[in-house]
DNA sequence: CTTTTTTTGTTGACACATCAACTAAATTTG
DNA sequence: CAAATTTAGTTGATGTGTCAACAAAAAAAG
């Protein structure tokens, strides 16, 4: 009945909550696909792929070192690498320097899955990327470090 | 030592996944926050105060109808307006027209919290906006839709 | 060198999110 | 109107994300 009336937009509502509400549904949107994909094409996980992306880019990297770059949480981090490790996706070798630590890499097992999967993320990726002119990815990125910026100074404050 | 060195970026990253971290780090960020104010001001949690904010837009509303505004997941709507109802926040006047369905609306208490997180609500999203021309805002949003749009796309034909 | 502090990583507890199975009422269909 | 289908809402199982407490190694301070 009200099927395509917009409800619910920018115009009507009194921009209240806007980036909150449309934030979270992207990117409930974005990782309710990537996981579909992820799963169907290589039986992964999309912590597990954000590990392997993260080995790809950096090579061999301790799980501090990941936990820097991507401000993912180091608990889920530690399972995650703990649960790949015992499945035979990632190996560690612990380093000499510090004890405490360990640098973890894909396993040839690992890599087969991460090169299965690709094709698909990229396709995907580019396909989101496609949808924008390059300026309008350039704007849109440039937001998003607005956005994180003006978060981080807010909670600086308080 | 490596601080406030830029080692994730557009610029340094084959694109490669860039929406999907940036969006996830974002995402995580906006809710870290606004979790934190909510339970601060009024002891709110983020998925009641979602669903305050559209009453309050909206007026009474069927949890269905909650589900068809913003695509949040039906079960876990159900258990926190049950949730909302045990505390108090909210009350449920059974529809005469429809013995399954229900409408919702805020009692006076869960008014009184909404009104005591909204000026902090308020004034995050104002800083959040502030960050960005008229434009820019704009453009965002924009952006968000096409993105939306895209993975609608991809999506139907799989 | 020994004590204190920091850093690395693990773990447990818990909130939030997702998916599917299910009940019951409403609607459609023959 | 009776049978089949659709819709509203609940519930359970499970996965993901967050927070804080913790042990052990390393680094800094005395």
């Amino acid at each position: 009945m009200t099927e395509n009336m917009p409800e619910q937009t920018a115009e009507n509502t009194p921009l209240q909550q806007m980036v909150m509400f449309r934030l979270a549904r992207l990117h409930a949107k974005v990782n309710a696909q990537s996981t579909k994909i992820l799963n169907k094409s290589a039986g992964l996980s999309l912590s597990q792929w954000r590990i392997m992306v993260l080995i790809e880019t950096h090579g061999k990297i301790t799980p501090t070192k990941f936990v820097r770059l991507t401000k993912f949480d180091k608990g889920l981090v530690s399972r995650t690498i703990k649960g790949m490790i015992k499945s035979g996706l990632l190996h560690s070798e612990s380093s000499k320097s510090d004890q405490r630590s360990h640098l973890v890499d894909m396993t040839e097992k690992g890599r087969a899955l991460f090169e299965k999967a690709r094709p698909h993320m990229r396709q995907r990726q580019s396909r989101l990327l496609e949808c924008m002119t390059l300026a309008e990815r350039q704007a849109l990125f440039q937001s998003f470090d607005k956005l994180e910026l003006a978060i981080d100074d807010l909670e600086s404050l308080s």
